[in-house]
DNA sequence: CTTGACCTTCCAGTCGCTGGAATCCCCATC
DNA sequence: GATGGGGATTCCAGCGACTGGAAGGTCAAG
């Protein structure tokens, strides 16, 4: 199968496909063109690494969680540790981003948006309030 | 005023610093020496950077930003828009977090976490549920 | 034989820094 | 005047995870 076509089946672009390839996460034979073949086991780890992708996973942990995936010998406590460190890093992620909305829901809240200069949302990065 | 002491009043690091001047977002005088000398007014503009990154602005918008704050003809709808576009991409980035959260707990809670190798973390990242 | 859709590789760019090397400057001490 | 240490300077490379584009090879159809 072509790489097209894996992207296809796979949802992911042809390039990160290659990519993939390239940082050594799946190894396709070559066909004597040089074109890429996928077989269904490749096909199968590049599903598994969009998925891990998409739960925002890093490359590294894929890594990782595939390696996993292979050893049938696992304990399943190293993959659920790797999934929990992950999980608190969207934690530590998404409090910041709430911090950041929380401040910025106020900051557009106070500011009239009209064609008048005076803006509380540069007033306060010029000078945040108990600053002076 | 020298760039450690204009990092130390700013928060921002020597090297943010540097660049910062790189891309022509401050413009700090020289000495005879080459060294940059910072005036009140660029600790300002840096201190203004800090804030605006802390809220997640892109160095794009930071340069909006400055731009708008120092026209005093403005108009704070200019500055709102800015605001809200960033806001909605906060929302979003929220709401994929969350998702990502959510699926992961679930995950994590369902696996054992022990010695043995049967993983359901692994076996959704392999074929998620309703697949086959 | 040409057209056009595919495939290949390789290089550059994204964003916002960050680390490090090589060099220079300034001040204090001996 | 030499030396040492803590500044400062520049420039180059790298991070993560792709993405875009150029230059060229391949294949099936007409």
């Amino acid at each position: 199968m072509n790489i097209s076509q894996a992207a296809r089946r796979t949802g992911l672009p042809a390039k990160t496909i290659r990519y993939y390839e390239e940082i050594g996460l799946v190894a396709p034979r070559r066909d004597a063109n040089a074109y890429r073949a996928f077989s269904e086991s490749d096909l199968h780890k590049l599903a598994f690494l969009g998925r891990a992708r998409a739960l925002g996973f890093s490359i590294g942990d894929c890594r990782s969680l595939m390696a996993l995936y292979d050893d049938k010998n696992r304990a399943s406590a190293d993959v659920r540790r790797i999934a929990q460190q992950h999980l608190a890093s969207i934690e530590e992620k998404i409090v910041q981003l709430q911090s950041m909305h929380e401040t910025l829901t106020r900051l557009v809240g106070a500011c009239a948006g009209d064609t008048r200069p005076d803006c509380p949302i540069l007033d306060d990065l010029a000078a945040p309030p108990g600053s002076g």
